[in-house]
RNA sequence: GGGCGUAUAGCUCAGUUGGCUAGAGCGCUUCGUUGACGUCGAAGAGGUCUCAGGUUCAAGUCCUGAUACGCCCACCA
């Protein structure tokens, strides 16, 4: 009871994050260990881990989302390499061709230049200037969350090798087939001036309008249409029914002579019109509408592209089909001037309010509009001879298949069944795209025969015509073509190196939900494909973090909680533990700065335990005799969670793994412990502590490293707690009952407080007691320890005796407790509190005996079960003897 | 139109294969300057586990249905 004098080492009061975060990380970066080639005991190293970071866009700075990702997967990450792994995680970042060329051209707006003023070649000399720039930024952001990933082997996605890998995945592709150039129906998003592969389009709801146009029929009569867009009718070729249709077979095989353009088109039968929706009539546009593009394959119909590469009508086009006036205007414009002439003109009947679904561009929002034109094409239900397939299979099939073997495990398990959903449904996949910042497509147009040519090279003369004026298609590749690639381009591949043989595939990839199509299905693709292989063994999947209300983050609305601004404020650690704890894979995260604060608090916790064992502790070495039950007890503690902590690891639960960590730092060792602790000559709080340290250091590693070092764990330059082993379970004799028994002292120190409470005796008040158990010598042990944690200046402990006058009583499992007030007694409340625990004991108990009275459950039930109860119901009859023969007194 | 998820204390969530007098953190109430920590400690209040059926000796946990909220997919003009 006596405070230890704390010794002359000055250690801070509180932990300060910002002074020891950077140095801890230039202290791992310096030890080379984040580099699975430089990691210590390399022989015994023969499993390896590997993870691909998912490549942040290198134009972005770190959000939430990266930060969680992060934290993920550095846990992962140290876990394994603690556990003895070879450990690989590469960094990189993306290019990502859409979004940054946005992003350099409405800069280079702000200036008043457009990228066509600039040309391609300048343009892409200001991209190449922007990324430089805040690729650096990203990447200390990212090692400022203290990630362990091997710069050494950093990556982006438009790198020397990287274009190599694209290079010769395209040029393969083509050359089986899979990757061909058609004239097909493309989402075109007029703001990008560019094509969107079908992923790439969010669909929404949109209150727009059925108008109802009429379309005189030549010899008299006329059909009414009815259509959600009609401007597309300048780009019209035929009038649709159905051939069941009672009402218009009159009408097929006669000609429309359309409104406005004075156009002639056929009235054609087709039972792909549904009968029932709006007037059953169909106008076909096949030039700007899926369904009618295919109808009018069918039918053999013209294809009129009304719009420009812009979205606006297009002169030509308008030229040539009638329709100059509309020239120049954009969707909106068109429609609206098309309404109005088409009523000034009597053949507008109605106009009815109508819900639908419109496709939006993912990165701009601009509504999409379907455009036939000349694209590049994976086939993706072409089947051919695939590397390590006997039979001929798709690309479709074979990505489908890596999942159902289970060879590769989706965490949460329903996006399984998404992605098998996905994967049925899948289109062959649009990826050129009009874009210039990008890998370029290595295809070459001939400009006198158009050959196309795909080569690696630009070839001297075409093969066909022998011309020599040939030109690079301007066309870029989709983003995801070349993130596709990512397990394997990033270990060196199309090059058959040490590092690809060594650790592909990845044990790991982790990455958003809202990416599981865009990226995750083509890693599978391009992975099965190029080598034949699955890219990876488990896929975990995070959801998104939102604000406190469940908003997603955004600018605009200023709910943004900025990493960089918490790790400074909270520390890193803090920051990582907020994302880690309370989170489930799949599942969308509520953020707040309250909830980054209280792990503050925690680490500081965390801290300040380890300084009271650094300046405290007897010994400062390792002991194994002469344990008291309290050592015992939080040395099986830590055997526990130890054992959860590795499992939870093990299995990717964070979470878990977060809980049970601070549920034993704080509420074991700091409140009970540490304190007991106190009263003894000796304890085990430094290997505790060095253990502990080991256990949370995936999780926690700043800190954790920190403390490692502080307390003097570190023996040598090299001995960093990154690179400790995974502790093993501390071997412990005779540690029977050790539970129950320390349960005993916890219940007495916990009833004295709470009649101290009962009674508001001042805490500094203190106060005797006497204790009759049958376990008088077990408590007699720590009976340093009760007067201590329960403020008593006196206990006596004895087998049995006589009951003390004058006391408030409470019952335990083993014993009574006494404590002498003296005049302070207060009868009534006694009886209150003994009437009061005496009816919830009853009412226990009967619960208790209705089970045991029926047959059915002493018959059915598992034997240790019925026992458990046949137990308690003792327990509870000796509780209310006790409390009946207590009552006799009042 | 198809599919999926969630519903437990004021808030955020745990609750493994059914055995529970239903837990934690934050918040709340009362009390406290016990030399590791006020970024702390002690004690406490607070829940017919969304609803209705069913299976079972036993249901927060399994099944069916309903309701609410959320998400994803989809070319019906």
């Amino acid at each position: 009871m006596k405070a230890k004098k704390t010794k002359k080492i000055s250690i801070p009061k509180a932990y300060e994050p910002q002074k020891v975060e950077e140095r801890i990380y230039k202290t791992w970066e310096k030890s080379g260990y984040f580099n699975p080639d430089k990691l210590p005991n390399k022989k015994s190293r023969k499993q390896k881990f590997f993870i691909p970071m998912p490549p942040p866009n290198a134009t972005g700075i770190l959000h939430m989302g990266h930060t969680l990702m992060l934290a993920i997967q550095d846990a992962q990450i140290r876990f394994h390499r603690m556990c003895g792994k070879k450990t690989l995680w590469i960094p990189g970042t993306d290019h990502a061709s859409i979004a940054t060329q946005n992003v350099v051209e409405k800069l280079l707006l702000k200036k008043g230049i457009t990228k066509e003023d600039l040309g391609r070649k300048e343009f892409l000399k200001e991209v190449d200037k922007f990324v430089k720039n805040s690729k650096n930024t990203i990447k200390t952001q990212i090692k400022k969350m203290g990630s362990s990933c091997d710069w050494s082997r950093e990556r982006y996605t438009l790198d020397k090798g990287m274009s190599e890998a694209v290079k010769t995945v395209f040029i393969k592709m083509y050359n089986d087939g899979l990757i061909y150039k058609g004239f097909q129906m493309v989402n075109w998003c007029p703001r990008c001036s560019s094509t969107l592969a079908d992923d790439e389009v969010n669909h929404k709801e949109i209150n727009g309008n059925l108008y109802y146009i009429k379309y005189p029929i030549k010899d008299g009569g006329f059909l009414t249409v009815a259509t959600t867009r009609p401007e597309t009718m300048l780009g019209d070729t035929a009038l649709v029914v159905n051939p069941q249709d009672k009402r218009y077979l009159d009408f097929i095989g006669r000609t429309s002579v359309m409104p406005i353009t004075k156009r002639e088109i056929p009235v054609l039968a087709d039972d792909y019109v549904d009968i029932e929706f709006g007037t059953g009539v169909l106008k076909v546009t096949p030039g700007h509408d899926p369904n009618d593009f295919t109808l009018g394959k069918k039918h053999k119909l013209d294809v009129i592209d009304i719009f420009d590469d812009k979205g606006k009508i297009d002169k030509k086009s308008a030229q040539y089909h009638n329709f100059e006036k509309y020239e120049g205007l954009d969707r909106q414009q068109a429609r609206k001037k098309i309404v109005k002439d088409l009523q000034n003109e009597g053949y507008l009947i109605k106009i009815e309010p109508h819900k639908h679904n419109v496709g939006h561009c993912y990165r701009c929002e601009t509504i999409i509009e379907p455009k036939v034109s000349s694209q590049w094409f994976v086939a993706v239900n072409k089947k051919i001879h695939l590397k390590n397939s006997k039979t001929k299979k798709s690309l479709k099939q074979k990505a489908t298949e890596a999942v159902k073997s289970g060879k590769i495990q989706i965490i949460p398990k329903r996006f399984e069944k998404t992605y098998f959903h996905w994967m049925e449904n899948l289109h062959d996949w649009c990826i050129s795209r009009q874009i210039w910042f990008g890998h370029q497509i290595p295809a070459y147009d001939c400009l006198d025969c158009e050959e196309v040519i795909v080569a690696e090279k630009k070839p001297k003369a075409c093969p066909k015509c022998k011309s020599k004026r040939i030109i690079q298609t301007p066309d870029t590749l989709d983003t995801w073509f070349s993130s596709g690639l990512w397990t394997f381009s990033t270990l060196g591949w199309p090059k058959n190196t040490k590092d690809l043989k060594e650790f592909h595939p990845a044990d790991l990839m982790e990455t958003g939900y809202d990416i599981i199509f865009f990226w995750v299905a083509r890693m599978i693709i391009m992975s099965e494909y190029a080598l034949g292989t699955i890219p990876f063994k488990k896929v975990y999947l995070h959801g998104l973090v939102r604000d406190a209300k469940g908003v997603k983050m955004s600018k605009s609305l200023g709910n943004v909680i900025d990493p960089l601004e918490m790790s400074e404020k909270y520390g890193a650690d803090a920051t990582r533990l907020s994302l880690i704890i309370g989170n489930s894979p799949g599942n969308d995260l509520k953020l707040s700065e309250e909830k980054i604060a209280s792990f503050r608090n925690f680490s500081n916790k965390i801290f300040n335990i380890a300084r009271y064992t650094i300046l405290n502790s007897k010994p400062k070495k390792i002991i194994s005799k002469n344990l008291t039950l309290a050592d015992k007890w939080i040395l099986k503690k830590l055997n526990t969670l130890n054992e959860e902590l590795t499992e939870h690891y093990q299995n990717i639960e964070l979470s878990q793994a977060g809980e049970k960590l601070r549920e034993f730092i704080w509420g074991d060792l700091a409140d009970w412990y540490v304190e007991i602790s106190k009263t003894q000559k000796q304890d085990v709080l430094k290997d505790v502590l060095r253990q502990v340290l080991v256990l949370a250091h995936p999780l926690i590693p700043f800190l954790t490293e920190y403390l490692w070092e502080l307390a003097g764990f570190k023996k040598g330059d090299k001995k960093l707690l990154i690179v400790e082993p995974w502790p093993k379970k501390i071997k412990l004799s005779s540690s029977k009952n050790v539970e129950q028994d320390f349960q005993m002292l916890k219940d007495v120190i916990v009833a004295i407080r709470n009649i101290r409470s009962e009674y508001k005796i001042e805490p500094k008040k203190k106060i005797s007691a006497i204790l009759h158990s049958k376990k008088r010598k077990t408590l007699f042990e720590h009976k340093e320890a009760i007067k201590l944690l329960a403020g008593l200046s006196d206990i006596q402990i004895e087998k049995s005796g006589k009951k003390p006058q004058n006391c408030a009583e409470a019952i335990l499992k083993d014993s009574t407790l006494y404590i002498p007030m003296g005049d302070l007694i207060d009868p009534q409340k006694e009886l209150t509190r003994i009437q009061k625990e005496l009816k919830e004991a009853i009412e226990f108990r009967a619960s208790i005996q209705r089970k045991l009275d029926n047959q059915e459950f002493i018959k059915k039930a598992p034997k240790h079960i019925v026992k458990q109860q046949e137990e308690k119901l003792k327990e509870q009859n000796k509780k209310i003897k006790n409390l009946e023969d207590k009552l006799r007194f009042f």
